[in-house]
DNA sequence: TTGAAAGCGCTACCAA
DNA sequence: TTGGTAGCGCTTTCAA
C-alpha cells in the first residue's frame, strides 16, 4: 500500500454550503455557533458538514477575523527534553487547552542566534502569543513581537525587556540559602559549578553563592569557581578535577539539574559520595533515592508554567494591568548530601 | 509600564511595495526569493522590508499557495513532559528545523477523547502531517487526515491503520528478554507490571512476558500481574502489596519507565532492593547510579524520534514508496538489579 | 523584467 | 432569519 493517499481535496465551507442549499454565509453561521440560525437549516448544515467531513480551517479564518487570532500560542525552552523544562511545557499546555489554543514549542538550546530564528519562525505564523525562558539578555524580535500587540511572557529567566510580564523563582536567595547550609555544617570550601555564565539563572545563583559565602563569612575562593559547565559530561569532568587537586573542596553547590547529575556520577566514580557534601539547584526524579539521597534548593516547574500561562492568557484577554514580575520561593529540602559534615 | 502595547498593525506587502514604490507581486518575488528580479529593485524592497520590520505571513501565503504547506507538522505524545517522550520530541524537533518547519507538540494522557481532540486542532491548523504515539488502536480522524494527503508516522506504538508508516521497537522481543534473564537466575515468581492494557506497547510487553515465561518452562500466575498501573504511585502501591502477600514473587518485570521508579520506592521503602530482582523496560537517567544499579530493557527514543521524522519529512518531499515498518531491537543492559540471584 | 487581476477559504458588514 | 458583497494578505496566472 502506497504511503502517500488520494487527494481528495479538503472541503471548503462553500461546498458545505451547496450541499446544504444555503448560503456560505450560514453555513459560517453554524460552525462559529452564531445566534440566529432556525433549528431547521442547523439541521441541514451539520448534516452536510458530517457528510463531507468538513473541518474548518482555521488559518483562513483567522485571516478575515477582526481580532486575527490564531487560537495558537509560542513556547520556547532551552530544551524540550530538559526535565524541568518539560514539565514547565506540559503545565502551560494544560492551559492552552483549556483556552482552545494548540502550543508550538521550540529548544532554543541556548543559542541566541537559534532562538531568534524560533521568534521570527513563530512570528511569521502569527502566534497569539509567546512564553520563553529567553537565552539571550536582549531581544529585538522580542520588542517587535510586542509591537504588534502581541504579549510576551518570560518564565524561569529574565531578559533586560522590563515591558513583558515575568514568573521567575529567587534563585538568589536560593543560592545563598544552599551555601548557608553548607556552612552551617562545617564547610568553609564551597565549589560553585555553574551553567552558561550569561543565562541569568546562572548569574542568579552565582550571585546568591558570592553573597552566601560572604554572610557566613568565609572567603570566596575563584579557584572553587566553575562556570560555563554546559551538560552532564562536563560537569562530571570538572568535578573529576576539583577532586584531584591539593587543597579540594570539601562541599558542592551545584548550580543546575543536569550539573548535580553530572557531578553525581564523579562522586560516585571515585567513590567520595559520602564524604563530600552537595546541594543541587532544581530537584529532580530519583534525588531521594540515591545514596547518599540529594539535597536541593526545588522550584516548581509547574507552577511556574502554569502562572506564566495564565498571566499569557489573561493577556489575551485584554488583561492591561501594569506589567507582573511575580517571583515564586525556593525551597531547601535536606535529604543528606547537603548535610554531609565536614572531615 | 503597561502589558498590552501599541497595536502598531503588522506591515503587509502592499505597504512595502507602496514604500518601495514597485508592485505587490515584485516584493513576493523578493521575499521567496523567485528569479528574474533586478538586482535594483530587489534592493529597493530590501530597505523598504527592513524599514518597515516587515515579517512575512506564513498563514496569509499558504493559503494561496498551490502546495498548500503551513510548514508546520503537529506531535501527539503521551505526555510531553515524561523523560521518554521528551527525548523523542526533542529529536523530532531537530529533524523538523532542518526543513523550516515548526512542530505542535500536544500531550494526550493516553486518553482517546483528548487524542481525538488534538487530531481535529491540528487538522483545523492545516498541519503538513502528524507524528503520534496512539492512545487508541483506531482513529477516523486519523485515516481522515490521511485522505487529505497527509501524512502519518506512527512512533513508539502502532494503531491498527496499516496504511501508515511506522517507527517502533521490538517490544515483545524485549519483555521475553527480560524475563528469561531473571528466569536465568534462578527465579520462577517473576511479577509483571504493566502500563493500562489497551495500550499497544504495555499489550507486546506483556506478550513478551508471557512468552518468555514459556521459553524458560515457568507457569504463568495471574496473581502475580498488575495490569492497568498507570503512574508512579499506583506502581509503588501495586509493588507494596506484591511484598506484603504470602507468595510473594522473588523478581520484577516493569514494564514502563515510571513504574520502575515507583517500583524503586516501594523497594526501597521496605528495604528489599537487594533481595528482589528488577528489571525495567526503558532506561533512564540515573538507572547506573541507584544501589542497586537498575538492569533495563533500554531503547533508543531518539532514534525513534529521529526515523520517525525522517519518514515524514520523505513523504513531505514527494517519497511514494510503500509504507514502511521500522522496527528497532531493544538492548539489555545488565546493571545488578537484574542479576540479583534467588535467596 | 514587471505588474494587474483573480482568487485561496473564510468572516465582517450591510441589505433584504 | 438569511444572504450578498467586500476583503483579510498573499500567490497564481497571464498580459504588458
Amino acid at each position: 500500500m502506497s504511503g502517500i493517499h488520494l487527494n481528495d481535496r479538503e472541503p471548503t465551507m462553500r461546498e458545505v454550503a451547496a450541499l446544504a442549499g444555503v448560503s456560505l454565509k450560514t453555513v459560517s453561521r453554524v460552525i462559529n455557533q452564531e445566534a440566529g440560525v432556525s433549528s431547521e437549516l442547523n439541521e441541514r448544515v451539520q448534516n452536510a458538514v458530517r457528510q463531507l467531513n468538513y473541518q474548518p480551517n482555521t488559518t483562513a479564518s483567522n485571516l478575515r477575523r477582526a481580532d486575527q487570532r490564531t487560537a495558537t500560542i509560542g513556547l520556547i525552552l532551552d530544551d524540550v527534553s530538559n526535565p524541568f523544562s518539560s514539565v514547565l511545557h506540559r503545565a502551560i499546555e494544560d492551559v492552552a487547552s483549556q483556552h482552545r489554543t494548540l502550543v508550538f514549542a521550540g529548544s532554543s538550546g541556548d543559542d541566541p542566534k537559534r532562538e531568534e530564528e524560533l521568534i521570527l519562525a513563530l512570528a511569521a505564523r502569527r502566534v497569539d502569543g509567546l512564553i520563553t525562558v529567553p537565552a539571550s539578555r536582549a531581544s529585538g524580535e522580542l520588542k517587535q513581537l510586542q509591537r504588534l500587540g502581541k504579549p510576551v511572557v518570560f518564565v524561569d529567566r529574565l531578559a533586560t525587556i522590563h515591558t513583558a510580564d515575568s514568573v521567575t523563582v529567587d534563585n538568589r536567595a536560593g543560592g545563598s540559602a544552599a551555601v548557608r547550609h553548607l556552612a552551617a555544617h562545617g564547610h568553609q570550601r564551597i565549589a560553585f559549578l555553574g551553567d552558561i555564565h550569561d543565562l541569568w539563572t546562572a548569574a542568579e545563583r552565582y550571585l546568591g553563592y558570592v553573597e552566601g559565602l560572604a554572610m557566613a563569612g568565609l572567603r570566596l575562593d575563584p579557584s572553587l569557581v566553575r562556570q560555563d559547565v554546559r551538560n552532564m559530561e562536563t560537569a562530571e569532568q570538572a568535578v573529576l578535577e576539583l577532586l584531584a587537586r591539593e587543597n579540594a573542596p570539601s562541599a558542592l553547590f551545584t548550580a543546575q539539574n543536569l550539573i548535580t547529575i553530572g557531578a553525581i556520577h564523579a562522586l560516585q566514580r571515585m567513590g567520595r559520595q559520602h564524604q563530600m557534601a552537595l546541594i543541587g539547584f532544581d530537584d529532580f526524579l530519583l534525588a531521594d533515592l540515591l545514596d547518599p539521597r540529594v539535597s536541593v534548593i526545588a522550584q516548581d516547574p509547574a507552577r511556574l508554567g502554569r502562572l506564566a500561562a495564565e498571566l499569557l492568557f489573561a493577556r489575551l484577554g485584554g488583561d492591561t494591568r501594569p506589567t507582573q514580575q511575580i517571583v515564586l520561593p525556593t525551597r531547601l529540602i535536606a535529604r543528606g548530601s547537603g548535610e554531609i559534615p565536614i572531615t
